[in-house]
DNA sequence: GTTGCACGGTAAGATATCCTGATCATTTTA
DNA sequence: TAAAATGATCAGGATATCTTACCGTGCAAC
C-alpha cells in the first residue's frame, strides 16, 4: 500500500531547503530541531528512500529527494490553496448567495441592503431575482436560491420563515379621484369604482374586502402597465405600500383602514439544510436591516 | 492563519459520503465509528463551519460541505498520485538511469546487461552513451550521468569506483601476419612492426611496452577505420580484448604476456551523492552480472 | 594543533493526539 | 411496541509527537 505522506513532514522538508538547514527550519516552524530530524526520518522511512544525504554536515538532497521536491512543493501548495479558499469561504470573504424576492422588495428594499452588504463583504457574489411570492417560495424549496424574501403565505414544513416587516395594503388611484384626498378608508367606500386586479390582489382573499375582487373585470400583472392604466384614470387598484411607486406624481396611496390589511413579509429558507456561509451572512445582514421593523 | 487540513480527516469525509454513513465509513477505513465522528468534528472545528447536517439521522452535507467536497477529493487524489509515483520510484518500477561507458563495454557487455535489466525493471527509462574513459569519468563527475563503466584511471576523491573485471591487452593483426599464430608474446617481439596507436594505447603508458608508442607514427581513434587499416595489413595495434571485434574474420588477437597488461574496468559513481533508486538498481544489476569476474 | 561553534543525530521523559469500547439519544424499521 | 441502526459522547489507554539534554562530527579561528 502506498504511504500516507503527512503534510507537516512535507512542510519540514521544504522548510529545511528554504531555510538552508535543520536548525533554521526548526526556528522557522517553531519546533525543536530534533522534531525536524524525526519528521525527516519518518518521512524517509515511509518513502523507503533517503531524501537527504547523510554524513556530511550540510543538508543536501539525494537525487530521489530532488525528484520529490517539486512534487511535494506542489502538493503542499495545493493544500494551502484549498485551505485558504475554505477559510475565505467561512470568513465571508468569498462565496455566493442566490436570493429571490418579490418585485416590490427587490426594487424598494434590496438596493440599500445590497449596497451595504457589498461594502461589508466585497468578495461575495450575489444573484438577485424576483418573482411573485409563490414562485419565490418554490425557488427556495427547490434549492434554486438559498434565501427568499416574500409575503408569508401559509407556513410549510420544509420552509422556515422569519417575519421581517409588515406592509399595509391600500388603494392606489389618480390624484383627481374622489378617494384621493382621504386619509384612510373603509372597503365599502370602494364600491362602484372600477377596480383593477393585479398580482397582489389575492392578498385580499380571506378578508371582507375579498368581495371587491368579484366585481373587478380587469387584471393587469405588469406593474408598468398597471400604473399606466391608473394614470389614465381607467380605474383604481389595491397594492401593498411597498409596491406603490411613490415617485409617480399623479398617483396617490390611501391606506385601507377597515379592514386593516397587511402583508407580512419575511425571510424564507429551507429547513434541514443549513445555509452556506455567504447566505448566512446575507441572512444576518438582512435581519439587521429589517428585523426591527416587525413587532 | 489557515487551518492545517489532515489528509486522514479528509479521507474520513470522503469515505462517509462514498459509503453512505459513519458506520460504513468506519468499517471501510478499519476504524471505530467514534473515530470517524471525532475526525469530522475536528475537521469542522478547523474549518469553522459544519460539513454535515446535524440532527436528522442520516449523513448529509451542508452547502459548505458540498462546496468543500470536490476540492477535498481533488486534494486527496493529488496526494495519492504523488505517493504512488514515489512508491513506483522506490520500487524501481519507474525512474530513469543515465549511464556512460567506454565504447567496448557499450557494444560488448551492455547489450546483455540491459536486455535482462529491462525485463526485471520494465518501467525504468535508460539512457546509454559512450565515450572514451576520461569523458566517462567527467560525465559522472559533473552529474551528467549517474553511473559510468570505464577503465579505472587514477582514483579520484569525488569518484567511487568498484572493480568489475579485468580486460587483458593484446596485439591485433591480420591473420597472415607473422605474429598471428602465437599464443602469447613479449613486447619486444613487436619491434620492427608498424604499430598503429588508438584511443586505448595510453593503457600502455607506465609499462615497459610504452616504448613502443614512440616508434608509432599512426594514430586512429575511430574503431571502424582502425579495423579497416588492420585488415588492409597496414600495421598492427594493441587493444583490450573487449575492444577487439571477434567477428572480424581476418583479424587475430594475441595476448601480450610480457608484460601482462590489463585494463581494470570498473563502475564509477559520485561520492557524497547517493544514487537514484533506478540507478541503484542498475548498479546492483551490473554488479550481479559482472561483479564476479574480478578477483 | 586545539578550541569553539554550528551542524545534525540520538535517548528518555513529558505532552498531545488519536483510537477504542461502552453507553446514550434519536430515528427508522419490522 | 420492540428491535435495529444512526450518530454523539465520554473515559481510558495506546500511539505518536514534541522537548530537553547530550553526543559525535566537521569546520574555522586562534
Amino acid at each position: 500500500m502506498q504511504p500516507e505522506l503527512k503534510l507537516q513532514q512535507l512542510r519540514c522538508m521544504l522548510a529545511i531547503l528554504d531555510q538552508g538547514g535543520f536548525h533554521a527550519a526548526a526556528r522557522h516552524l517553531h519546533r525543536s530541531q530534533p522534531a525536524i530530524s524525526m519528521a525527516v526520518r519518518d518521512l524517509e522511512e515511509r518513502l523507503g528512500q533517503p531524501l537527504f544525504e547523510k554524513g556530511n554536515g550540510k543538508a543536501a538532497l539525494t537525487p530521489f529527494g530532488q525528484w520529490c521536491l517539486p512534487r511535494f512543493h506542489e502538493l503542499v501548495a495545493h493544500h494551502d490553496r484549498v485551505s485558504r479558499d475554505a477559510l475565505a469561504m467561512t470568513c465571508h470573504q468569498a462565496g455566493r448567495v442566490d436570493i429571490a424576492t418579490v418585485p416590490s422588495v427587490a426594487s424598494r428594499l434590496m438596493p440599500a441592503i445590497l449596497a451595504s452588504f457589498v461594502v461589508d463583504y466585497p468578495g461575495i457574489e450575489i444573484s438577485l431575482q424576483d418573482g411573485h411570492s409563490e414562485l419565490v417560495a418554490q425557488m427556495v424549496l427547490t434549492g434554486e436560491v438559498e434565501l427568499g424574501i416574500t409575503s408569508l403565505w401559509q407556513p410549510q414544513e420544509a420552509l422556515s420563515s422569519t417575519p421581517l416587516l409588515h406592509d399595509e395594503i391600500g388603494v392606489v388611484c389618480r390624484d383627481d379621484h374622489p378617494l384621493a384626498g382621504l386619509d384612510r378608508l373603509h372597503w365599502r367606500e370602494l364600491a362602484g369604482y372600477s377596480l383593477i386586479r393585479n398580482g397582489t390582489s389575492r392578498l385580499l382573499v380571506g378578508s371582507p374586502a375579498a368581495e371587491l375582487l368579484e366585481h373587478s373585470s380587469l387584471f393587469i400583472s405588469n406593474m408598468i402597465s398597471l400604473t399606466a392604466m391608473l394614470e389614465a384614470g381607467i380605474g383604481i387598484t389595491t397594492l401593498p405600500r411597498l409596491a406603490f411607486q411613490e415617485e409617480h406624481e399623479r398617483l396617490c396611496f390611501v391606506p385601507l383602514a377597515e379592514p386593516l390589511l397587511v402583508r407580512r413579509i419575511g425571510l424564507l429558507c429551507r429547513t434541514g439544510v443549513s445555509l452556506s456561509p455567504a447566505a448566512a451572512a446575507m441572512r444576518r445582514h438582512v435581519m439587521a436591516h429589517l428585523g426591527g421593523s416587525v413587532a
